[in-house]
DNA sequence: TTGTATGCGTTATCAA
DNA sequence: TTGATAACGCATACAA
């Protein structure tokens, strides 16, 4: 359990710490027989380099951050769970942030990662511009299905504009024309996204768009079942109900089954995201899929293009990418071609 | 923007770098005029202690780490949560290492951590014993709702033995005389405990415990389905269930739902848990509560008492404490008193 | 291609 | 109570 130094193993294999050191930075530098040499005795003596002094010595940055704000919510779990296992393949410490959707506490998360001289973050949706654009001044940083203002930050999004389409577009195949929409946010561009593919897939039609068919929630289970019950009170109620995550539309699920409104035969449900997590519920939700490991893959690559300093230089800004990643549609059960009046077994109970 | 170090802040107040230390690490050594003048100069400049060289000078290790084998299991998620605040709040960064029930990834998590020198490790249940065993030879570590042979490692769990005796006391209260269990995996201590505490309240109660009513579960959702599916395979059906969790209490919710056997009418069904988010379905679940607060904020000082050496000097182990957590019995919507032959209803459609 | 020497910002040991 | 000064382990500018 000793831990050996640069300088221990140079004298044991009678050269300079600072060779030693190259091997380590910049194994080009040096000659081919003394860096394997160099290599093999460090491997004997189970070397490992002290991070501390590493990082003092060359002024770098340090470490990973990623800010959601709501682990419990399964999209954002996974997301934590893709980018902790990319950081922890290259070596890199990754401290995750739940905000708990709570400015305050974004705030203080960020103080202390640029205290400790974090080298960059990733931001999910759901955190406020203020917290993104301190960031942004201090520290590398790429938002994954968050959009910011064009070509400032680096962005990673699901095509949500068109996967509100693919979803509008499906329904409208199935004869629908009364669709109700639950809405996240009004300030989640991706929530807004996915409103605008809707919205303009049903004027495309020639349908119009209706306000009062838009439920705004805020992406949780609770949200769905608050929706449902909105929906109830109008006087013409949706055949079909798109929602802007899945949680949601699990609600709608679990609020339809408990008023005997079966799903699909008197209401179509479709949700957005697809989580895996879902497919294992005795009905499998119909929803537009999103690459969650490639929106966190590409994220993640660009953050280490950006720490390995490869787009430096470009000082008017424009070096920040936009990468969008497409989204599919995954046809479950729970919608169905609409023929006649809806819902009508509601009516008994409503 | 520019970071001032102590020798800048000691010039400024005309005085050495070593009393500039001191008044951040050890006060009491610095008179309090001199002291005074230094802490208001760092606060108006904005002066941050550079981590890296305080750690390399110091030698001491740095920050912690969490293991979960399933962030998508709210549990656990709630579990990060709240350690993750707690360390923020000490300005402690830590490391969230999900190993999605993988020995492999656990001991990449553990190489890796331990190569940076990490302070201490937190342990949640469902991590291998060679992993813990190995971490707790080279750092810091606390297990929560895991337990470890007796002393060896500090501790902090749920009473999960009077969980599962509280959970089986009600349904016994209620007449129910055939209960089945859904279990977790067998090296789950906290699993076996619970099925420990229905076992020996059967046989107090002159109930024969019979291991056909005992389905192994996974802790997952889907368990819960394959659970209640197996369980209406029984000559006798049982008329409640105790599952050793929420989420596959879920399970036999769903499942019964789709076929139509309603709870608790036909069946009875207590989880164990008590996670805040299931209590947005529409059927809220009885469930033992396990309060996560306190076992997270317990493990936490433990740490934090071990990283401050609070409990250092003790050769034999001793010192490693065994800290139980009272579980309470949450009333939901998922039990009733038994009346007859069980599951009537099913029957038509079984 | 390699070695020497210096500095990174702190902490800690010794004297004063 | 305070001040010099030597580590801590590594990276790098410069010299060889």
């Amino acid at each position: 359990m000793v831990r050996y130094t640069i300088s221990e193993i140079a004298k044991l294999c009678g050269t300079s710490p600072a060779t030693v050191s190259r091997v380590l930075n910049n194994p080009g530098l040096v000659a081919e027989p003394l860096r394997d040499r160099i290599r093999k005795k460090m491997e004997e003596v189970g070397y490992k380099p002290n991070p501390f002094a590493s990082r003092l010595s060359s002024q770098s940055r340090w470490g990973l951050a990623l800010f959601v704000f709501d682990i419990l919510n399964p999209f954002f779990a996974l997301i934590v769970r893709k980018i902790g296992h990319l950081a922890m393949e290259q070596r890199i410490p990754l401290t995750v942030c739940d905000t708990e959707n709570n400015e305050e506490k974004e705030r203080i998360y960020l103080d202390y990662l640029l205290d400790n001289k974090i080298a960059g973050i990733i931001f999910a949706e759901g955190i406020s511009i203020p917290t993104i654009e301190r960031a942004q001044q201090q520290t590398e940083t790429v938002l994954i299905d968050r959009h910011y203002r064009e070509g400032l930050i680096s962005e990673v999004t699901s095509d949500n504009y068109m996967g509100g389409r693919q979803a509008t577009e499906y329904l409208l195949q199935l004869n629908h024309r009364n669709i109700g929409f639950i809405g996240g946010p009004s300030n989640w561009s991706s929530a807004e996204e996915r409103l605008r593919g809707y919205r303009e897939t049903l004027e495309e039609n020639e349908i119009p768009f209706r306000k009062e068919m838009v439920f705004p929630g805020d992406l949780r289970f609770e949200s769905g079942v608050r929706a449902l019950e909105y929906f109830l009170t109008l006087p013409e109620w949706p055949s079909a109900i798109f929602s802007a995550n899945d949680q949601m539309a699990f609600g709608v699920l679990s609020k339809a089954n408990s008023l005997n409104i079966s799903i699909p035969e008197d209401l179509s449900l479709i949700g957005f995201d697809d989580i895996p997590v879902y497919n294992l519920y005795t009905t499998i939700l119909t929803a537009v899929r999103q690459d969650i490991d490639a929106l966190c893959t590409t994220a993640f690559e660009i953050m280490l293009s950006k720490l390995n300093g490869e787009s430096a230089g470009f000082e008017d800004g424009s070096e920040e990418s936009r990468t969008v990643i497409p989204t599919t549609l995954k046809i479950g059960e729970t919608c169905s071609k609409y023929t006649g009046s809806p819902a009508r077994r509601v009516q008994r109970n409503g």
